[in-house]
DNA sequence: TAAGTGATCTCT
DNA sequence: GAGATCACTTAA
């Protein structure tokens, strides 16, 4: 399992890191262990399409707090967003966990893992029964694509623009 | 292309 | 308390 240190680095350090790392969930006697094809961040005050450009509020606040834990909301009214915070404490960071493995898509994601605001504010560890691994040293490792993040134009053309989101190249 | 869906935030 | 908004998905 990684360490809390893996996520205490810059947000978009992280964000690249994660892709190809393990997303491992725990429900019962089943593991699942799925590979990070995709993930966005959204990095500190001044980032127009996070969360906590408006400052703290009780939604928010665990993006203020120390890094490796979950946050989870709902959108739309109706599905789950899973996100690791990142960055040290009073940085508001996270990273949104929009793929893994053959999954697209951050709703369809939290899903297939059965992960709702139960997981919410929840430290990343195997007794949550969420966490994220390293990859088995055979796997390969490519850089990957930097692009535009998803669903952010209200962010304004300088923030909906800028490559936060990373994808798998396979 | 548009509807579904409900918590959250920003005003009164 | 009311109204707008929303880091999405699915079915047409």
């Amino acid at each position: 399992m990684l360490p809390v240190s893996f996520f205490e680095r810059s947000t978009l350090e992280v964000a690249e890191d994660l892709i190809g790392h393990l997303l491992c969930r725990q429900v019962g006697d089943e593991t699942l262990r799925l590979s990070l094809t995709e993930v966005e961040a959204y990095d500190g005050p001044e980032d127009r399409a996070s969360h906590a450009h408006r400052g703290q509020t009780p939604r928010n606040a665990v993006m203020f707090g120390p890094p490796g834990y979950w946050y989870v909301y709902l959108c739309y009214g109706m599905h789950w967003m899973l996100n690791i915070v990142t960055g040290p404490v009073d940085y508001p960071a996270a990273i949104l966990l929009r793929g893994a493995g053959e999954i697209k898509g951050p709703g369809r994601l939290t899903k297939a893992l059965a992960i709702d605001k139960a997981l919410n504010e929840q430290p990343m560890d195997t007794t949550t029964g969420l966490w994220i691994e390293d990859p088995p040293t055979t796997a390969k490792r490519s850089t990957p694509e930097r692009l535009p993040r998803i669903g952010v134009d209200y962010a304004g053309p300088v923030w909906s623009q800028k490559p936060y989101r990373f994808v798998d190249r396979v």
